[in-house]
DNA sequence: AAAGCTATTCTTGTATACAAAACGTTGACT
DNA sequence: AGTCAACGTTTTGTATACAAGAATAGCTTT
């Protein structure tokens, strides 16, 4: 909307995601509004548009509070992200363009170009343009709008998991057998393919609650 | 967050939804103050608070505007509210308690004894209450917030839906079928019971875009 | 007379000043 | 000494004043 409180919303969000912040940390605005150089007015805008994607969560008469999503949250977060692209193929399989699908394979040609590299910036960039060309030819704009912004939000912690020895090649398979699903039309196949691709990087955080609550016990 | 824009928001989206405000329309700030009895700095916040629905467009240095989803956009809309309701359905089915199942079932019991005579009110509510437990026991609190914020902003385009004759009891029985299905713990037959549930509901905007493509011919 | 440019005005974006509520501290009372 | 209450400080919420960009209208020019 506005350009500075636009350019603060996004320093803060950025600074969420490296950790600069932590979870719970109340946001002082005077502070912040001193820290950017502006009045209290732009940074109040900017927090209220940051509730929006649930970064922060704003109490009446008591402040800003950074609210990090812990284990739990991401798991539920990568459960739909996975259901949601389960859908995406589904509805793609029967309406997706010829163009398309040779995008997707050149998608994910520059994607598997990267993986013998270990250029993991480069396979990232790709992989989400593979994605996004799913999510756009569900045909269904407003399923598009709500996969772009939840892909978004877990994009922070998708990348760790994508270092892990292995992943990289395997996550490409995974990428050929959707998109060969979504050649021969068959939505099943393309969406159960996917849900398991996007869900598998979900278990590494069930893997930090399950340690957690054995280690509480 | 605050009272007053807390107040305004919720009043702003009432006019939205009643149709006071029309498609496209510029909502003047000092105006809109004026009739509130208030600064333009509630306003504002009221406004950007909306803009988190969709119900408003923010431009800078323009302005906001009313954005009334047309009929492609409801049918985007529904058609994702009916893939996430499947998608709580085939988790409840696994994670579903017993006391659950009863507050379905009498949720159920309220919904029917609404339908002879004729109190859509009555039935809005409790059909609202057993749609929500089923969000609930999907287990996944992410899934559940987003699926009650796809409900409410669809509320007022169902409304009109149940009054179609014949609406409500064939509603009922769909809603005897999502529960005899998550008794017997069969996720998928839940899950295609309650996609189609909610898909009907879709349906009339299909048919209004169709005669609006045809006369556009 | 029409088109383009400029100046004025209107509206949004930002800063500052003020009000009110919440928190912490200190003091009095039990 | 402990607890509760009142006061002062800090911080949020709101109002107003100011700045800057956008729309419009009027003027000039061709």
């Amino acid at each position: 909307m506005e350009r500075r409180a636009d350019f603060i919303a996004d320093q803060l969000e950025r600074r969420i995601f490296d950790g600069t912040f932590s979870d719970g940390e109340r946001l002082d605005e005077v502070q912040l509004a001193a820290q950017f150089g502006v009045s209290r007015t732009p940074i109040r805008e900017a927090l209220q548009r940051l509730t929006q994607s649930g970064l922060i969560e704003l109490i009446a008469r008591r402040g800003a509070f950074v609210r990090q999503p812990g284990p739990v949250d991401l798991l539920d977060m990568f459960e739909v992200m996975a259901e949601l692209e389960a859908v995406c193929a589904r509805l793609a399989a029967e309406r997706i363009t010829d163009a398309a699908l040779a995008r997707l394979a050149d998608a994910n040609a520059r994607c598997s170009r990267c993986v013998p590299k270990g250029d993991v910036d480069g396979y990232y960039r790709e992989n989400a343009i593979f994605h996004a060309i799913i999510y756009q030819q569900s045909g269904n704009a407003f399923l598009e709008a709500e996969c772009l912004k939840l892909h978004r939000r877990l994009q922070p912690f998708r990348r760790n998991q994508l270092r892990l020895r292995g992943r990289l090649a395997q996550a490409m398979g995974e990428h050929e057998a959707v998109l060969a699903a979504l050649r021969e039309g068959d939505g099943e196949k393309a969406a159960a393919t996917l849900r398991q691709h996007v869900a598998v990087q979900g278990e590494k955080f069930r893997i930090m609650l399950a340690s957690r609550t054995a280690a509480a016990e």
